[in-house]
Parts: C-alpha cells; sequence; structure tokens
DNA sequence: GCCAACGTTGGC
DNA sequence: GCCAACGTTGGC
C-alpha cells in the first residue's frame, strides 16, 4: 500500500471546466494523446487528489478539486473514428490510451492564479509553472500540496 | 492573434 | 538514428 499522490490535471473551461464537473459529479478523463501525461495518468490510484487547473482562460489557474476514482480504463474516444481524439494507430486488442474516473469535490472560493502560483512555488514545487510545460496532467508534490489546500480554503 | 516551447512524424 | 517540417498547447 503506497501513499495517495497529488494531481494537477488541465481542462480548458469552454471545453470542460468545473462547473461542468460539478454538474456531472464524475467524470472520464478521457482525451490525453500525450505519452509523459498518460504515464503520469497510469500511476494514480483511487483515493488520490487532483487540481483542477482552467487553461487557455483569463486568468489560468487553480479553481477546484477532484478525487481519483478508478484508474487504468481505456479512453474509448481512441477507437471512434468520429471522435475528435480518434487514433487509426490504436486498436481494441492493443489499446494505446487509457483514462481514469475522476470525481468532483468542490470548488474554492476563489482561484489561486498562475501568477500568484508562481509567487508561491518554484518550478521544482509546483512542476506546472515551469516554462513551456504543456503538459495537462502534471504531479504535485504532497508537500505542495497541503499548502496549497490551506491556502485555498474551504470547498465551496 | 502571436509565438515560444516542445512533441510527433517521416524522409533519408 | 538524425533532423526538418509540422501540429498543438497555452500564456501573453
Amino acid at each position: 500500500m503506497s501513499n495517495l499522490q497529488y494531481w494537477l490535471m488541465k481542462s480548458e473551461p469552454d471545453a470542460y471546466g468545473i462547473d461542468h464537473l460539478r454538474q456531472e459529479g464524475t467524470t472520464l478523463w478521457d482525451g490525453i494523446r500525450n505519452y509523459q501525461a498518460r504515464n503520469f495518468m497510469r500511476t494514480m490510484q483511487p483515493g488520490d487528489q487532483a487540481f483542477f487547473y482552467h487553461s487557455n482562460c483569463k486568468p489560468p489557474g487553480i479553481v477546484g478539486l477532484m478525487e481519483v476514482t478508478e484508474t487504468q480504463l481505456v479512453d474509448p474516444t481512441q477507437f471512434d473514428p468520429k471522435a475528435k481524439y480518434y487514433d487509426p494507430k490504436s486498436s481494441p486488442d492493443k489499446p494505446r490510451w487509457d483514462c481514469a474516473k475522476l470525481r468532483y469535490l468542490g470548488q474554492f472560493q476563489a482561484m489561486l492564479s498562475l501568477d500568484q502560483l508562481r509567487d508561491l512555488y518554484d518550478a521544482e514545487q509546483l512542476p506546472v509553472i515551469k516554462r513551456g510545460n504543456r503538459l495537462s496532467i502534471l504531479p504535485v508534490p504532497a508537500e505542495t500540496a497541503v499548502d496549497l489546500l490551506e491556502r485555498l480554503g474551504p470547498l465551496n
């Protein structure tokens, strides 16, 4: 039994924001088509917590919290020729992409913007602020996660 | 809308 | 296996 981990997961609020997740309760985090991000996702365990990060918006930043409920699920969108994330090189007997299921835990009363995050942490403490980092799933070291949760306050 | 960063593809 | 071309991400 290993320790639970913390993550940061990006999504564009127009495509799928924290409001969508609040309404749905849970979601399959599919569409990951980057091997590094996928490999991070493969090390997730049920019970892990993930910060919901709004990207490609003004301002980008952490807005909510989720819990990992299921892992190692096959991403169904890779087999669907009509899906945006269709991967012709993947096949059901040898799926290339998988995903995790996430549950909404809540939204913070105030977001922590990328600017604020940069003031609080360095790139080692919080990999998302590393320059040029485009990975949509990133680990958050436990120490940083605890500090973040304290700063962000109670969930709505 | 621009563009830096960086992953992926494919010719050789 | 190198690397140029290309596509995407995402901050600004």
